[in-house]
DNA sequence: CTCATAAGTCAACAGGGGTTTACATGGAGG
DNA sequence: CCTCCATGTAAACCCCTGTTGACTTATGAG
């Protein structure tokens, strides 16, 4: 019954839920700890407070799938489908969109956004179109993909939800087009 | 020297500024008040309390530009620039980088964004694309145009700061496939 | 069974936030 | 010059939030 690890975890989930839907500010301490049915102060007692716990809670991997063997000209088309799966997967998986979401107001998210962008994103877009241009690549794909997720999962704009299918392609042409067309100024 | 029109402009002034720079709840009416050099209680009596002036400060219109005379195939290159020109003006024009950012947290700016949306770049792409697939059309530029604000203006991920002669060429090529390249499932 | 300790609870505190109320002041009309 | 009302000020109010410290309860080892 008193598992300290589990309530833990119950609070991690509760966190990023709530932060996912509300970003950091609005959310209390209190819904969070009502939310994984425990009391509010141990928060503070496992966390430390509030920031930490949700420093935890964005301590996110995106899990960017192994492309080694794709073809060069499916590779954009496989990104955008890994996104959509990681967005909307079952159960819903609120480890991007607290990020998304905190990012514009909460630094501690911001930074993290900008990590994740150079410790995972632009090496694997460095692997993919080479080293030189790799950064300027990795930022148009972010713009794009960020974008989406800015629109369906926090504006949740809802204006194309019928047609998935061509959204998944137009996206999937332009990051390819990030990734491997000609830069030239 | 006492003028109260005067006075409510330069809340509005101020208030623009720190919506933009810290979002909707970070903001606090003393800080708008101290900036604009007046009493915090006249942010009540003026505008009802911080909700209202909100609501006043992210009262936007676009100004999108004339398109008409424009070769349909500069019309990407053409918006993009637009937007840059909207983003970094001098003075830098506050209007739209508040939106994006409280958006992220405050229904009534995500509302308005939806309501942009609605009101003025569906109309537009319907003009330039024809109505049947304005909508989505729509849609698609707004994750690429949004994407590059939050990027950008939110986010502060100066990544890409060296080369933007090619991130508006590559990101204006991507408006105009959005605009006018055919949608097929 | 006992009891030491980890796990969880409760209530209070301190700070900051938006708002309101009562008061002061300046400037135009009589 | 005086008066009245819009303009501006100062201080208090009240609620909410994160945090803390003292207290209680469960659990497992001896």
């Amino acid at each position: 019954m008193r598992d300290a690890i589990a309530t833990q975890e119950r609070l991690l989930l509760a966190a990023r839920r709530r932060f996912a839907d509300q970003g950091f500010e609005l959310t209390t301490v209190r819904e969070i700890a009502d939310d994984a049915g425990v009391n509010v102060a141990l928060i503070s007692r496992y966390f430390g407070g509030k920031e930490d716990l949700f420093a935890r809670a964005v301590a996110i991997d995106l899990q960017l799938p192994d492309l080694s063997a794709v073809p060069q000209e499916q590779i954009g088309a496989r990104l955008v489908e890994h996104f959509f799966r990681r967005w909307e997967g079952e159960p819903a998986d609120d480890l991007l969109r607290v990020l998304v979401r905190t990012a514009a107001t909460h630094p501690a998210a911001a930074a993290r956004v900008a990590d994740i962008f150079d410790s995972q994103v632009r090496p694997l877009v460095a692997m993919l179109a080479g080293d030189g241009e790799a950064a300027q690549r990795a930022s148009l794909v972010a713009t794009q993909v960020l974008g989406l997720a800015y629109c369906r999962y926090v504006l949740s704009l809802k204006s194309n939800e019928l047609t998935r299918a061509s959204t998944h392609r137009m996206i999937g042409e332009t990051i390819q087009r990030y990734l491997f067309a000609p830069l030239a100024a």
